[in-house]
DNA sequence: CTCCTGACTCAGC
DNA sequence: GGCTGAGCCAGGA
C-alpha cells in the first residue's frame, strides 16, 4: 500500500440502505460489493476497504463481515482480501487452512509463507479504482 | 441494555 | 525493529 494517509480527502458518504423494508442489508452487503469487484489477479486489504466504506479507522469490521462472506451468496471472492502486509491472515477461516492459498494461484497470485507476493505491484485499492 | 469478541491498524515502548 | 496495548464499530449472547 502506498500509505497515503494524508489522502483520502473526500469523505465517502455511505448510502447506509437503512431501507426499513430489506433487513437483509448490512454493512456487510458493502464489503461484498466491494471485493466482488476485485479483478482477477488482483488483491486488496482490509484497511483499504475499510477506507472505502469511510471507515478507516475500523478495518477489523471489513474483516469481520469477511468472516459472514463465505456464507453470502454469490460467492465473494474473500481469499483476494488481506492485511496491509499482505498476508493471507484470513486463512485459517476457510474450509481449509491452504485453500486461500490455493484460490489465490488460481487468480495467478503467487502466495509465499502465507504472503502474496509483490503485493503492492496487485495491490487493488478502491478508494483509488472506484473514487467517484 | 451491557459486555464480549473479532480475518485489523496504528502508536508507543 | 519486534512486541504490547488501545481504538475502532457491528453483531451476538
Amino acid at each position: 500500500m502506498k500509505k497515503n494517509k494524508a489522502t483520502i480527502p473526500k469523505k465517502i458518504t455511505l448510502k447506509k440502505a437503512t431501507t426499513p423494508g430489506v433487513k437483509e442489508y448490512s454493512f456487510f452487503e458493502d464489503v461484498f460489493a466491494v471485493v466482488r469487484q476485485i479483478p482477477k489477479g488482483r488483491v486488496t486489504s482490509y484497511g483499504a476497504i475499510a477506507a472505502y466504506l469511510g471507515t478507516k479507522l475500523s478495518a477489523r469490521m471489513v474483516g469481520w463481515a469477511m468472516n459472514a462472506a463465505h456464507t453470502a451468496t454469490p460467492k465473494v471472492p474473500a481469499q483476494r482480501v488481506v492485511n496491509r502486509n499482505g498476508m493471507l491472515s484470513g486463512r485459517h477461516h476457510f474450509s481449509t487452512p491452504t485453500m486461500m492459498e490455493e484460490l489465490l494461484k488460481k487468480d495467478g497470485i503467487t502466495v509465499k509463507d502465507n504472503t502474496v507476493v509483490d503485493f503492492q505491484i496487485r495491490f487493488w485499492d478502491p478508494v483509488i479504482e472506484l473514487e467517484l
